[in-house]
DNA sequence: TAAAAATTTGACATAAATGTCAAACTTTTA
DNA sequence: TAAAAGTTTGACATTTATGTCAAATTTTTA
């Protein structure tokens, strides 16, 4: 059997749960093999240093969403269904990854190599431009649209990434969280778009 | 002169710029020390440990928020104004102190101590009903009070604590972020509230 | 102004995390 | 099936951060 390949994926795996899913981004080499059920050396073997397998967690998860979008803002659906269906990819994401930027923005604090994808500037201009287009046509609320672009991933990000502290603050327990996040979509849409009936 | 109580209090400034402002959150004694121009010494002198001082800024920090929201919420201005001064001063602070919750959801995180205000819940159901009371009258779109607040802390702190990534992916500087920033107070009222005209 | 108290800081001890190496072991291949 | 290649893991070396201590210095107080 590929022992090796499996085994160096079972690290992989268990590093993302613990550095995407649990936001345990200090997790040492020992807490990723103890994970994992391994010692701590062969996760060294298998990526030689720790930051090697954190950038890999990192870029893969990365990619993994910007495919998911990407067809989206592309696509030529009308713009109602579009940013539907954006809100409802991101939000999918945002409960299986809750601390994906987290992760991002400290390492853009730290100064560490973040890879930002060269195309992401162009395409969040042109994701503007829609978004425009969409505000003359009455679809959404009128503001700048660099505005209702930081409103679109605040609505998404945040309860993600806050979600320990919200956890206790209304005391729930994590499924119920859960269950509130899923719910979200029907919201964010109202928050956003125009036709507040009701 | 008091010469103890300033050099206290200026480890404590260094400190909670670091942390709060800058958002590194491990700065070690060492890198504290030296934004203090101070050897790392002098930090163990005045605090033992790199956690007293940890704790010590964040208490604080925690501290001056509550006074400030309390009052406003307790307050009886009418429901439209008491969002929108609320707002603000959620505003303001996000904007001087832009990680506090990611240092607070750190803590929770890494299961240390958070001193979560006793009543913090009880005045969070107190809001909450308020907000309903507001949905009620019309005043708000109409949604689980939950979702609104949700909604509410979103739209006010993401945009701060994804600052770096944000700076990079919409290419602005700090103070072009900063003015967006400042700006946000009518588009997040414009995302809550019901009176969408034009 | 001399003794007491408080402070500053360099030197040391300890702990925690990382990364390398080589010996033991397993799997593959020729 | 034997040698080559790949893997696992314990032992070691290094690095980084933390915290303590005591000697030197400064400030306060009686």
């Amino acid at each position: 059997m590929a022992k090796a390949r499996d085994t160096e994926q079972h690290i992989v795996d268990t590093a993302r749960k613990i550095f995407l899913v649990e936001g345990r981004l200090h997790a040492t080499t020992e807490d990723i093999g103890k994970a994992a059920g391994l010692p701590r050396t062969s996760v060294h073997y298998y990526f030689r240093t720790r930051d090697v397998l954190f950038k890999r967690v990192f870029t893969e998860a990365l990619e993994e969403l910007t495919k998911g979008l990407n067809s989206i803002v592309e696509s030529d659906l009308p713009f109602a269904k579009k940013i539907e269906q954006y809100v409802e990819t991101w939000l999918t994401f945002s409960i299986m990854y809750p601390h994906l930027d987290t992760f991002v923005v400290t390492e853009i604090i730290n100064q560490e190599y973040v890879p930002v994808d060269k195309k992401a500037g162009v395409r969040m201009n042109d994701f503007m431009k829609q978004i425009q287009a969409a505000m003359d046509k009455g679809i959404l609320l009128k503001m700048p649209p660099v505005h209702f672009m930081l409103n679109l991933f605040s609505l998404l990000r945040y309860p993600s990434i806050a979600a320990p502290l919200y956890k206790q603050l209304l005391d729930v327990s994590d499924r119920q969280y859960q269950k509130l996040l899923k719910e979200r979509k029907a919201y964010i849409l109202k928050a956003l778009l125009k036709n507040n009936k009701k």
